[in-house]
DNA sequence: TGTACATCAGTGAACGCGCGTTCACTGATGTAC
DNA sequence: TGTACATCAGTGAACGCGCGTTCACTGATGTAC
């Protein structure tokens, strides 16, 4: 049956929601097409008329993924800090399906089609770009190096946290990420804040 | 064909070598039972002999790839910088098949069964207490904070170096992590030397 | 605005193929005498 | 030490099953008049 050009692109979209934190949630290969289309309410079939393999899903869902990023720590009075308590957050930690896509399929995209690597390449060139010009203090050089390390290290310190199977330490990785790339400026120790 | 019992050691030896390798290259379920056999030289059907099943394979084979972890920056006069020299190399980015497991299989770690992660588990908690009494200065809570942070830091380093398609990006992400996860003082600048 | 028809989004059966796993068989190993 | 036999590691065919992909069909949509 026939359906109208809005349902169109509403199934389009949705079908991309699916599989974006589908893959997210269980890696590229254990989601199959089929799962992708019954979590977006349709049969496999229907599939092909959206996109022509596989693959191609792939790169247009992880670019839908990532345009979907929480952007609201950069209107933060500490937007360094505001970052790595988003993102070292205990529940983006527990939410992978809905969370940000390098550390849930960075590894994986290594082996997927050259779109999906550019997508991906691209989202951490603008990320950097981002942070590099919110940060407070340094030259234009020294704050690209602090902003690519405090992405890798954010980016690292979800993936330790999540593949951890204990919790107390899963906690530690999350506290100790938020210190170290949470601070502007390194060995410089700030005093806690007393009420008068 | 029966085979003598140091056969079957080496066999053994040398299927875990194949599946931690190939694991580390393509991921675990793009990679068969079929294609491990192989790369040790026998058939499929041999497998069964040797595990109950693939789930247990991945489970020794992290454990084998962890435990052959290159140890070598330890002994050096700066381990920490030795460290980021030799986790963010060209080569050590080049060859994921060789390379640490955390940044190649972290992430597909967490869907695998409970020994998996467990032994990803032991191998960080010993990383990091290695690192962490290696470090030169501060207190033991300090060094362990920064013992996590640099270990998330080189990994998500090379996750990011890897996934990137832009040779330039890939070397930038390489040398910001060396400069700033191989600092023992952050944001001290070192002067370069002269030659007298 | 109403009607008649062409379009085409979605359905569900079907296809090869590759995967994890099993098993009867083979023949070299290792042991009992 | 030599021989005869039981053991058992490895082979390769076979099994279900699930996956990516195709396709004939259906019936609602949207257009031409």
């Amino acid at each position: 049956m026939k359906v109208s050009r809005e349902q169109v692109a509403e199934n389009r979209k949705r079908i991309l929601k699916s599989a974006s934190n589908l893959f997210r949630e269980k890696g590229f290969e254990s989601v199959g097409v089929d799962a992708v289309m019954k979590a977006a309410g349709m049969t496999h079939g229907a599939f092909y008329g959206y996109f022509s393999s596989k693959q191609e899903l792939i790169g247009e869902a992880c670019a839908h993924g990532l345009a979907g990023a929480d952007n609201s720590w950069t209107a933060a009075s500490d937007p360094l800090s505001a970052l790595a308590g988003l993102y070292l957050a205990a529940d983006h930690c527990a939410d992978v399906g809905d969370g940000c896509l390098f550390p849930a399929l960075g590894s994986e995209v290594v082996r997927q089609s050259p779109d999906a690597r550019r997508v991906l390449t691209d989202a951490l060139r603008a990320r950097v770009d981002t942070l590099a010009s919110l940060l407070p203090a340094g030259s234009p050089a020294a704050k690209r190096e602090q902003a690519i390390a405090t992405w890798a290290g954010l980016i690292g310190a979800l993936v330790l946290a999540r593949v951890v199977d204990d919790p107390a330490l899963r906690r530690e990785i999350l506290t100790a990420g938020k210190a170290v790339f949470g601070a502007s400026r390194r060995g410089k120790p700030k005093k806690k804040l007393q009420r008068p």
